[in-house]
Formats: C-alpha cells, structure tokens, sequence
DNA sequence: ACAAAAGTCAAGTCGTTACTTAACTGTTGG
DNA sequence: CCAACAGTTAAGTAACGACTTGACTTTTGT
C-alpha cells in the first residue's frame, strides 16, 4: 500500500507532516503569501513552496496568484471530509458499544432467567 | 520540523498511511487479532505487527494479549482529538469569513454613507 | 531601466519508513 | 509430546519524502 489512491488519502497524507499542519494553523488565522507563510518556519522558501504544492493537490488549500505573490488560503469543506472520516469510524465504534452495553443490561438483569437463550444481537457478523 | 513532537503529532503521523487507515477501518467494526487484521492486507504478518506497533504508539488502538493472540480494540477519544483539531482549524476560519460577510453586509448597507470610517475589525491582527 | 522581491524549477542529498525474509518464543489442540 | 498457530524481533533493502542549493522568471518600486 505504497501509491496514494483516494482524496481522503491526499488529505491524510498533507496532515501527516508537521510543518504542514503548522501552514494549516497559519491559513485558519487567514489568507497568506507564500513568503508569509514561510518567514516564521525555519527552512527555505522553495521548501514551503513544495509544502504549499503537496496541500493544494490535498484539496485542504487553495492558492490564486495576483502579480509576483501568491495567496493561499484553507478550503473549509476538506477540512470537514476529514473530521467526517473520523467521525464514522468513531461513530461505528461508540455504536458497537452502546449495543454491547445494552447487552450487558439485559444480561444483568435477567441474569439466571436464562443462561442458554439465544441473545445473538451484536456480536459478529454483521449482515451488511 | 523532522522530530516527532505532541501526542497530535503521532496521530495524524498514524493516520497518513493507507494501510493504518485501512486497519482504523476495520477495528471500527470491532475488536480483532493481529492475525484477522493481517488476512485481507496484502502485505505480510510481521507488516501488520509493525502498523499496530505505530497505531498503539499514538494513542489510536490499544492492545490486549491474551494466550497467544493479540486483540487490538480503537481508541474513540483520540479519534476525537484529531476531529477537534480539525474542527477548531475549520471553526477559526469560518468565524473569519462570518465576520467578513458581515463587514460586507455592513458595507453595503451602508454603502456610500462614511467612506473613510473606521470599520477596522477583523481584518488583520488580532490581539491574542 | 534596474535592483530587489516573490516565486518557480531542477537536481541532488539524506534520513525515514514500509516492507521483506528468516530465525525465534510462547501457546494450544490433538 | 509435538506440530501448527500467533506473534515477535532483527536485519536488511528499496522507495519515498523533506529539504537544500543554485539558476531562472516575472513583477514591482524607485
């Protein structure tokens, strides 16, 4: 699992970097040139350039070149995309366990009525 | 900005491979063996125990071994670490572009009424 | 017109990381 | 007891990614 495939993954990739993430903390405190963003970093300007390519091509920022400067600013709903990805799994996981809880409840509660019965909801395998 | 830093830093590190993501995936569905994670990868087993490694690492999966199996199980409150990180990024940069369109409405309003006003906020600079 | 500013592009270096194979440790079913 | 299972560890390889330097282009202020 070498190659890039989704966005999703362009995105995770983008965020994985340190540097990038301090650009996205910049850009959520505005809009901001390519040498703005580079000044308080400490590498070169071609290097943050790169950084710069590597978000646009995420979709998390979006650039528009006026003259000799270029501005980048962040693009919310990727942002979003993101948050959402995590959300879901998250949100799969917290279900899983609110079903296992209720499961919990039910067996505490009936407990010796039925040690045998067939309480099958939600442990493997699910239908879809 | 090579060194790995804050706790945030291993997570979205974590989260920038497609296969760790691939196995986040799958553990949103449950709990599983290392063994059950590694069958649909198609990569080998001693692969898959090094991104478990990475994922326990950073506070995204935690681990029990039991016997001879390892069971890996989420770790929801990260997940939601990463989702605030995200969401306060995104959260900064709407509240900006509210105040703007609010400016601009303002503006339009008002239109022609004090040219020169001082109608200076949110623009740069904020004080802390 | 010219120099400085703001990027851009192309190589090239170097550390990191994903992956493999192979040898090894514990565990479990028969 | 022993064979298969589940995982671990170590060492090595190959690719990737972050960064640098240097040469170049375009724009802008004076």
């Amino acid at each position: 699992m070498h190659q890039p495939a989704s966005t999703i993954d362009h995105v995770f990739h983008a965020l994985g970097d340190a540097t990038r993430r301090a650009i996205v903390v910049q850009l959520g405190r505005g809009p901001a040139s390519v040498s703005e963003l580079a000044t308080p970093l400490p590498i070169s300007l071609a290097a943050v350039v790169q950084h710069v390519q590597v978000l646009e091509a995420s979709g998390l920022v979006a650039t528009r070149k006026q003259g000799r400067v270029r501005t980048c600013s962040l693009i919310p709903n990727t942002l979003l995309e993101a948050e959402r990805w995590l959300a879901q799994r998250r949100a799969l996981w917290e279900g899983r366990l609110e079903r296992l809880e209720a499961l919990m409840q039910v067996r505490t509660s009936i407990d010796h009525a039925a040690t045998t019965a067939p309480v099958d909801a939600a442990t493997e395998e699910e239908p879809a």
